[in-house]
DNA sequence: TCTGGGGTCCTAGGACCC
DNA sequence: TCTGGGGTCCTAGGACCC
C-alpha cells in the first residue's frame, strides 16, 4: 500500500467491439458481438448496446444469437486490435518506464516511478489527460482506475466503466471493500467463490472476520493467504514491466468431434508446427513438450514429456507430440487438440546450444547430415476445418464476416456476410460521416479484394494524430 | 446448435538425491 | 538395519484471468 493513489489501471471500454464500432460508422450506436461465428464459438466482446440485451464475453454464440439475433457479428481482427493497443500503450509508456501490460486492452501503471504524479491531485490530472489522450490518439474511450494498490486500482477503473474515472483514497479501502462481493477479488473465480458460499462467507467482510487460517483451511496455503491480505486492503505487488513468458501453445476446437485416428494425428502434427512456428517467433526454445486432449464430453486430459535439452525444432516437436497421442485414449470423439512447449530458454542461448550439439554430432562417428526440416513459411495459408472443406468445393474464397475489402469501383467497405455465392458490402470507412450503402456481389468477383485495417482516426499530413509534446 | 484461445499459478504425488 | 527429513524435478489436473 503506498500513501497516494500511484497506481494506475487503464481498461479499454468494451475494447474489440469498440474498435469495430469505430471501424464502421454503421454500427455505432447498435448492439455488436465479437467471437467466432462457428457452431462451437463464444463472444469474445459484446459492445454496451449489446449487453443491454444480456450478452457477454464468454457465452456461447448461439446463445447471444438467440437474445439479440439482429446484432451485428464479426469474427475478430487481432491485426486491428494489436494496432490500436500499441498506440495505447505509447501513451501509457510516456507517464512512466514501469507499465505492465495485461492483455491487448489492459495495463497497471507506476505514476510514482515514472515522476507522473506523486499526490491525489496530480494521479487524477494525469489520468484524465490520459483518456483524452487515448480519445484522440484511437477514437475508443478507456477507464482509469486509481489507488494505492494494483488489486484497488483494479477495482478502482472496473467502478469506473465505460469511459469514467475513480480513484480510491489510501484509507478509506476497508470500508469500501467490506459490504462487497467475495468475487470482487482478484483470484476468486466460480468454484471459490462457490466454496466460500457454502462456508457461509459471500463479503469481503465475511472474510476478514473469518480471518487468516481459517481461509487458509478452507482453500489452502497460498489461496487463503493471499485471500485474507487482499480481504483486508493489503496488497504490496509490484507494477511490474517486463515479464517473461512461460509457455507457448496453440490449440483448435473442431466444429464436428473428431472420430478418426489418422485425421487426429494428422491435426496433432498441424498443431505441433504451428506451435513451432510461434515458439520460434517468439525467440524461445523448449523442453517440455506438452499435449492436450478435449473428449468429446468435455473432459479435458494432458500429456507431457521433458526433452533432455531445449529444442525449436517442428520434427521433434511434432514427433514428441505424436507419441503422447498413442498414451490417450480418444473414444468416443475428439473436440480439441492443443500442443503446448513449456521449459522455454531464450533463443540466443539455445542457438549456441543447437549449434554446439550440431558441431558435436558432425564430428561424430556416421558424419550423417540430418534430414533438413520441412520448411515453415509464415504467410503459409492456415490448415483448413471441415467448413472450409464445404466451401472448397464450391470453389469460393472466403469472405470473413467483418473484414475489410476494397472494390476497384466503389472503393473502400467491410463484409457484411456472405453464403450461397454472394458476398455482401457495406462501403464505408472509419472517416465516413454517415453509414455508407451496401452492395451484393458474387464470391468470385475480381474487383473485390480483401484489405488491411483503415486507421480509426484520420492521420493529419504532418503526422502522428492527438497529443502535442510538452510545451 | 453449450461451453474459444492464450496464458499464469498452485497442488499433490512419486522419483531421486543428499 | 531401520528410519528421517528436505529439496528439486517431473507429471497431471484444476482454478482463474482476459
Amino acid at each position: 500500500m503506498r500513501p497516494a493513489p500511484t497506481v494506475l489501471h487503464l481498461d479499454m471500454d468494451a475494447f474489440f467491439a469498440a474498435a469495430e464500432q469505430a471501424a464502421k460508422p454503421s454500427l455505432r450506436g447498435k448492439p455488436v458481438v465479437v467471437g467466432g461465428l462457428g457452431p462451437r464459438g463464444v463472444v469474445a466482446t459484446a459492445s454496451y448496446e449489446a449487453r443491454r440485451f444480456g450478452i457477454h464475453s464468454a457465452m456461447p454464440m448461439a446463445q447471444a444469437r438467440r437474445l439479440a439475433p439482429n446484432a451485428a457479428y464479426l469474427v475478430p481482427r487481432f491485426a486491428l486490435y494489436r494496432t490500436v493497443s500499441e498506440q495505447v500503450m505509447d501513451l501509457l509508456g510516456r507517464l512512466s518506464p514501469l507499465v505492465e501490460p495485461l492483455s491487448l486492452d489492459e495495463a497497471f501503471v507506476d505514476l510514482e516511478a515514472g515522476g507522473s504524479a506523486a499526490d491525489e491531485a496530480s494521479a487524477r490530472a494525469t489520468g484524465e489527460r490520459l483518456r483524452r489522450d487515448i480519445r484522440a490518439v484511437t477514437g475508443l474511450t478507456g477507464s482509469v482506475g486509481l489507488a494505492g494498490s494494483k488489486m484497488l486500482a483494479k477495482i478502482a477503473s472496473e467502478q469506473a466503466k465505460p469511459d469514467g474515472l475513480v480513484l480510491i483514497e489510501p484509507g478509506t479501502e476497508r470500508e469500501l471493500l467490506g459490504p462487497m462481493s467475495v468475487r470482487t477479488l482478484p483470484g476468486v473465480g466460480p468454484a471459490t467463490g462457490e466454496h466460500l458460499r457454502r462456508a457461509g462467507m459471500t463479503t469481503i467482510a465475511d472474510l476478514t472476520e473469518a480471518g487468516e487460517d481459517e481461509l487458509v483451511r478452507l482453500v489452502g496455503k497460498a489461496h487463503g493467504t493471499s485471500l485474507y491480505r487482499m480481504a483486508s486492503g493489503h496488497d504490496d505487488r509490484p507494477v511490474v514491466a517486463e515479464r517473461e513468458t512461460k509457455s507457448v501453445s496453440v490449440e483448435d476446437t473442431f466444429d464436428v468431434d473428431l472420430h478418426d485416428r489418422v485425421r487426429v494425428r494428422t491435426e496433432v502434427e498441424r498443431l505441433a508446427e504451428r506451435c513451432v512456428r510461434r515458439l520460434r517467433e517468439s525467440g524461445h526454445s523448449g523442453r517440455t513438450i506438452v499435449l492436450k486432449v478435449r473428449r468429446y464430453d468435455f473432459s479435458t486430459l494432458t500429456r507431457s514429456e521433458t526433452l533432455r535439452g531445449p529444442t525449436d525444432d517442428p520434427g521433434v516437436v511434432r514427433e514428441a507430440a505424436g507419441r503422447l497421442l498413442e498414451s490417450l485414449d480418444t473414444t468416443g470423439g475428439v473436440r480439441l487438440l492443443g500442443v503446448g512447449v513449456t521449459g522455454l530458454t531464450d533463443y540466443t542461448q539455445e542457438d549456441l546450444f543447437a549449434q554446439a550439439a550440431a558441431d558435436a554430432e558432425a564430428a561424430g562417428a556416421t558424419g550423417a547430415v540430418d534430414e533438413p526440416d520441412p520448411v515453415v513459411v509464415p504467410g503459409e495459408p492456415e490448415p483448413r476445418s471441415d467448413t472450409d472443406a464445404v466451401a472448397d468445393e464450391a470453389a469460393e474464397r472466403h469472405w470473413p464476416a467483418g473484414h475489410d475489402v476494397r472494390h476497384a469501383e466503389f472503393g473502400a467497405g467491410w463484409v457484411q456476410g456472405s453464403g450461397v455465392g454472394r458476398v455482401t458490402v457495406r462501403f464505408e470507412e472509419p472517416t465516413s460521416a454517415v453509414p455508407g450503402r451496401v452492395r451484393t456481389f458474387r464470391t468470385d468477383d475480381p474487383d473485390l479484394e480483401l484489405s488491411e485495417p483503415l486507421p480509426l482516426v484520420a492521420v493529419p499530413p504532418d503526422g502522428e494524430p492527438g497529443p502535442r509534446g510538452p510545451g
